[in-house]
Formats: C-alpha cells, sequence, structure tokens
RNA sequence: UCCUCCUUAGCUCAGUUGGUUAGAGCAUCUGACUGUUAAUCAGAGGGUCGUUGGUUCAAGUCCAACAGGGGGAGCCA
C-alpha cells in the first residue's frame, strides 16, 4: 500500500509540526551523509530529509544517490536549518529504485537545455522542466475550463483526414502500403490507394478546423483542442511537426467578437497559470533572468517574465488594419534608414517577422491584432470584405513570438466560396462536405486557431519550442 | 530549404604562429567531516579531440565533404 503517502508541496505548504508522515520521491542531492534533498515533482521545492548518525547501516546509505528513488518514513519537525521551514527526521528508509552515480546523466549543477534535449526522458526530473510541465497543465486546464464555462462544446476532430486541400501545409501521408516499390501504381505511374486501408489517399491532419465549421453549425460555439501535424522542413525555435492546437468556431460571430473572444481567452489562461502556478512562474522568470544577464545590455528585454505576463492580462490589445499597419511601418524610422531588410513600398505584400517584431516589440510595445489583410496572401475560407481587396483576418502577434492565433470570419456565402476556391485551384469535389455548411442553413461565423505550444512558450518564457514539449518532433527528430 | 556559428573528459569550457606526454572547474570514485543548502576538504580514475578523406616531416589546430547542434530567415500555429 502506497497510498499512506504524503505529497512533498502539501507537507511544505501545511509547515504543521511533530507528526508521523511517509514521503517517496527521487533524491536530488545526499549531503554531508546527512541530509537528502528529495522531489516527488508536486513542486520544485524539496523536502529534506534527516539521517541521524549511525541510525541507518553504510550500505542503505551507499545506495541514496542522485536520481534514485526512496521511501522515507519519519517525524515531520521544524527545520534547525535555515534553507526551510520543516524537515522529515527519518526512522525508515527503503531505496525503491537504485540510480547508478556513474552513469545517471543528471548532476546537481547546471545543464544547458541543448544537452537535456538529447535526454529528454529524463529531464522532467529537473526544476526547469517540473515547472514548464506543471505550467503546461495548468494551461490545458484552463482551456477546457474556459470553454466550458462559456457553453462551448469540446469536438474531438479526425486525426486521420482525407482531405488534403486545405493549404495550411505539408502532410505525413498515412499508408498500409508497402514502402519498398511494389505499391499497386496507376497508368499515370502514381501509386493507386483502392487497396490501401482506407482505400483512398489519406494524411496526418494539419487542421481540425473544417470538421470545426460542421460541428458549429449545429451547436453554435465548439472547440477543438488536439495535435496536428505539419510535414514542413520548418527548422526554427517556434515550428514542430507535431503540435497540439486550440481551434474555437463560432456560430453568429463577426470579426469582432471573434478578436474579442480570442483576446479574453489569452487573458484568461496566462491570469489561470499566474493564480495557481506562481511558484513555477516565479522559478522560471528568475532562470529567464539570469539569461537575460549572460546577453548584451541592448538585447535584453525590458521586462521580467512576471512583469510581461501581468502587462498583457491588464492591457488591451493594440487593435489595427493591415492597411494601417503598413502606413506605420512605412512611415516609420526604421523603414526610411533601410534597416529593414525588406523594405516596406507598397500595398499587398506579406508582411516579414521583422516588421511584425517592429510592430510588436518597438512601436506598440504590446500584443497587435492585424485585421483586414489582402486576400492574395490568405486562406480560401476567409470572408471577402466589400472592398474587394481583404479578408476579414486577424492574427494576434505576441511579443517574442510573433503569430500566436490566425484566425478569421468565414465565408458564408457559398458563390462567393467557390469562386475564392476554383481561384485558387482548390478542388471542390473533395471539399463537397465542407462546402454543406453553406446549402444547408449557412450562418455568419468565425473562428481561429491558437498553437498551444506558443502559448506556453510565451506563459514559461522559454526561448525554444522544443523545450514545451515533453517529446518534440521536428525534422530528424523523433526519439524516444 | 537558405545564411551563419559551433562540435575537445559524464557536463560546461580552455588549448598560442601546426611541434614532445591534450588541461581546468563541476560530476564520479576513495577517504575525512554530523546542521548541510548545487555542502566542504584531501586524493584518484576518466579523452580514437563529431565522422571520413586530404595537405604536411608533423594536425585538436589548415582544407573538403558528410553528420549533429545553436542562432537567424522562409513556410506557419
Amino acid at each position: 500500500m502506497f497510498s499512506t503517502r504524503i505529497k512533498i508541496k502539501e507537507l511544505l505548504l501545511s509547515e504543521k509540526v511533530n507528526y508521523q508522515a511517509t514521503v517517496m520521491g527521487w533524491v536530488r542531492t545526499f549531503r554531508n551523509n546527512q541530509f537528502i534533498a528529495l522531489n516527488d515533482g508536486s513542486t520544485n521545492n524539496n523536502i529534506q530529509i534527516v539521517v541521524a548518525l549511525g541510525a541507518f547501516d553504510e550500505a542503505t546509505l551507499k545506495r541514496i544517490t542522485t536520481g534514485a528513488c526512496i521511501k522515507a518514513t519519519g517525524e515531520v519537525i521544524a527545520s534547525l536549518g535555515k534553507g526551510q521551514k520543516v524537515e522529515l527526521k527519518a526512522t525508515a528508509i527503503e531505496v525503491l529504485g537504485d540510480s547508478d552515480a556513474e552513469k545517471f546523466p543528471l548532476q546537481p549543477k547546471k545543464h544547458s537545455l541543448e544537452f537535456l534535449r538529447e535526454i529528454a526522458h529524463l529531464r522532467f526530473r529537473t526544476n526547469t522542466f517540473g515547472s514548464v510541465f506543471r505550467v503546461r497543465h495548468a494551461l490545458s486546464f484552463a482551456i477546457h475550463d474556459f470553454f466550458t464555462k462559456k457553453g462551448f462544446i469540446g469536438i474531438h476532430t479526425p486525426i486521420i483526414t482525407a482531405s488534403d486541400a486545405e493549404g495550411a501545409g505539408e502532410m505525413f501521408k498515412v499508408t498500409t502500403l508497402p514502402l519498398d516499390g511494389s505499391a499497386p501504381k496507376n497508368e499515370d505511374g502514381t501509386i493507386n490507394f483502392k487497396d490501401d486501408f482506407f482505400g483512398r489517399s489519406t494524411n496526418l491532419t494539419v487542421s481540425g478546423q473544417l470538421e470545426g465549421e460542421l460541428a458549429a453549425m449545429a451547436f453554435g460555439n465548439i472547440y477543438t483542442f488536439g495535435p496536428t501535424f505539419r510535414a514542413e522542413n520548418s527548422n526554427t525555435t517556434r515550428h514542430l511537426a507535431e503540435f497540439w492546437m486550440i481551434e474555437p468556431e463560432m456560430a453568429f460571430y463577426d470579426l469582432e467578437d471573434n478578436m474579442n473572444l480570442a483576446e479574453e481567452f489569452i487573458k484568461h489562461i496566462i491570469r489561470y497559470a499566474m493564480d495557481n502556478n506562481r511558484e513555477d512562474l516565479e522559478f522560471l522568470a528568475q532562470r529567464l533572468d539570469e539569461e537575460e544577464k549572460q546577453k548584451p545590455q541592448n538585447e535584453r528585454s525590458e521586462m521580467g517574465l512576471i512583469e510581461k505576463l501581468e502587462f498583457v492580462i491588464n492591457n488591451n490589445f493594440e487593435r489595427i488594419t493591415y492597411t494601417e499597419a503598413i502606413e506605420i511601418l512605412r512611415e516609420s524610422n526604421h523603414n526610411k534608414k533601410k534597416k529593414f531588410q525588406y523594405i516596406i513600398d507598397k500595398w499587398g505584400i506579406d508582411l516579414q517577422s521583422e516588421h511584425e517584431r517592429y510592430l510588436v516589440e518597438k512601436h506598440f510595445k504590446k500584443p497587435v491584432i492585424l485585421t483586414n489583410y489582402p486576400k492574395e496572401i490568405k486562406a480560401f475560407y476567409m470572408r471577402q470584405n466589400d472592398d474587394g481587396k481583404t479578408v476579414a483576418a486577424m492574427d494576434i502577434l505576441a511579443p517574442g513570438i510573433g503569430e500566436i492565433v490566425g484566425g478569421s470570419q468565414r465565408e458564408e456565402r457559398i458563390d462567393k466560396l467557390v469562386e475564392r476556391m476554383k481561384e485558387m485551384h482548390i478542388p471542390t469535389e473533395e471539399l463537397d462536405w465542407y462546402l454543406d455548411t453553406r446549402r444547408f442553413g449557412a450562418c455568419p461565423h468565425a473562428g481561429f486557431g491558437l498553437g498551444f505550444e506558443r502559448i506556453v512558450q510565451f506563459v514559461t518564457g522559454m526561448g525554444n519550442i522544443r523545450d514545451v514539449i515533453p517529446f518534440p518532433r521536428y525534422p530528424k527528430s523523433a526519439s524516444f
């Protein structure tokens, strides 16, 4: 029976003393042959276990190494030392799992994030990743909490999908056909999928949006929160081949309703983490602070992590149109002095990272919602504005990360939608099921997509997206 | 995919204009120490210098290709 154990977080929080308790966890350090720092993942704070001289045999003490799993029972007492309020005076210690100190790669010292990424299966046991993944969980919970309280229905959209026409990116093929060249072929040399598992070509999903729209046409407000796959050869600090995405879709919403929801949503989940994971965020803030000190003065951020999150919660996001953004950029000294690699000269061009960063980090110094982009640079399903040039799109740009949300009011007028699909060479036959939303009881609706790992990055302050998902998948990397 | 930097002990790094036996701190091991906080002190072990090929009397050091990693860009969330 293991249920008698008390979690270290609870034990430390209560500050009660003079009672018997059992703790279980993994040894961080064993100092002076006397003090064990034990961690069980409930908090970054360790419980100090005091080992009385002569109370345990030498052989047992030798097995208490960094990484070993132990069970310790004893009396919780007020600590005689300075670093903690309470500690456990052990009367019994059982080694549940040995850890060979010569082979265990984690040491009681600072490790680089790059090294820890190579041992992703063990990095959970560090303070940094302990905090990151507790915060990740809090955000995940807060997302379901937010939408549930608003009466949204969570929809599980398919992970294997037949449509490959969404244009959201390169897809991973799903097949059971042999890969040695013996798969059946059509006359033109392409693979014949008639005898494949699904009887047709299938892929891993790049977005649940189209299916989500179907559900919104029945439930009104829905959201999806699931894994998404992109086979893009992207090697950056903010892209993954497998990531989690939140995609709400709302009937009877226009672009402004959509923006209001997205802003309220982001603020809610950040506030939830601030209220429930303060200790972890403070640890991450300190970590980031030390990292920033290594940088030259002009590259350091003006705000600490906690400060930044509070600022985002307490201020309105800046809302401007694409056209206004182009004006601001064109008139900026930065542009006039030709400091942009891509000079802003005319309306219609897509904004580069440097431009987005300038708007968010230099000009407004807060999250920015950009709206009404030229239709040429946006997806087919976005609603065309009356000017004939722009669509009702909105992107939310966050400092340090860039695009965190992409959304739009959807084109509910079937003639306009089909016309746009043809212009963009999107096969209407394949998406006939999607067009049914516009044939039977179409209504104005809107939605957006938010990359979960990007918001986790923003809230934890981690610089590389590979460090906010337990086992990251990216080009040339699918270990563990 | 493109640009750029990097790869030396388990980890983080030093290694001079190419020149004998490649160093440090931490970790590990052995011993000491009973109120430590990434404990401390003494000692010990630990390296095909990313891989392959080339230049040279001589390569950790110079050149090339490849692999892996960091940063930036593109694609995007």
